[in-house]
DNA sequence: TTGACAAGTAACCAAAAAGTTACGTAAATT
DNA sequence: AATTTACGTAACTTTTTGGTTACTTGTCAA
C-alpha cells in the first residue's frame, strides 16, 4: 500500500495538478471550469483530479450534475514536515558549502 | 527549458531519491555506499543521481576514481516558498475567521 | 419526455521513467 | 605491467504516466 506522503509528492510532482492546486485556493471550483484553463481534454483533467483526490489534496461536492472542488491544506503539512527535517541542518549545510566553494577557486 | 520548480518536484517525487537525500542530509557518501543501500542496481541508482545533480538538489566531488555526493538543500527553499502561498492563505482564513468570532461574542 | 449538459469510465496509444545487462575508462592495487 | 575497482554510459525492456476518443449515467431545462 501507498504511503500517504508518497502519493501526495506524487501528486505534487505533476505542473498541471500544482497549478489545478494554486487555482483551488481561495475558491471552489467545477471540473469544466478548471478544464477550462488547460489545453488538453476534460477526461485528462478528470485523471489529474482523481490524483489530487486519492493524495486528498482536494475534496469534491457534488451538487445536481456538477461536481465541485475544493482544495485541502492538510496533506501539505506532511510535506512541510518532511521539508522541516533539513531546515534543521540548513545553516550548516550552507556555511560548508561556501567553504567548499571557496577553497575550490 | 524546465523551470528549476519542476525538476526538484519531479526528483521529490520518488521515494527512492528521497530516501537518498535523507542519507545525505548530514554527510558525503560515495555512489557505492549509497547504492548499498537499494535493491537496485547501482547503474540504477546513478540514474537517481543524476536526476537529483540536476535539479540541484545534491552536488558531486570526484576525490579519484571515487565520486562523493552531498545534500544542497538550496532547492528545497523553493518548494517551502512555494508551500508558503497556501499557508499564508490558510491562516489568514482561520485568523479572519476568529475575528469574526470574536467580534461575534 | 426529449434533448442537452456535466460529469465519470473504459479502452487505447505514445512517450517517459525506471529498471536491466554489457561495456568503457580512469584510478588504485598487486 | 596487469588486474581490480569505482564509476559512467549505451542500448535495451518493462512499467507507468499522461494524453486521446468513444461511450455511459444522472441531472437539468425546453
Amino acid at each position: 500500500m501507498e504511503r500517504q506522503i508518497d502519493s501526495v509528492f506524487n501528486a505534487l510532482a505533476d505542473s498541471s495538478r500544482r497549478k489545478i492546486l494554486t487555482m483551488l485556493t481561495d475558491k471552489e471550483m467545477k471540473v469544466n471550469d478548471i478544464a477550462g484553463h488547460f489545453k488538453f481534454s476534460r477526461p485528462a483533467v478528470s485523471k489529474h483530479l482523481r490524483i489530487l483526490e486519492n493524495s486528498k489534496l482536494v475534496i469534491p461536492r457534488w451538487e445536481g450534475r456538477e461536481r465541485y472542488y475544493r482544495m485541502n491544506p492538510k496533506p501539505l503539512k506532511e510535506v512541510e514536515k518532511w521539508l522541516k527535517y533539513f531546515d534543521k541542518f540548513w545553516d550548516d549545510k550552507l556555511n560548508s558549502l561556501k567553504n567548499f566553494i571557496e577553497k575550490e577557486k
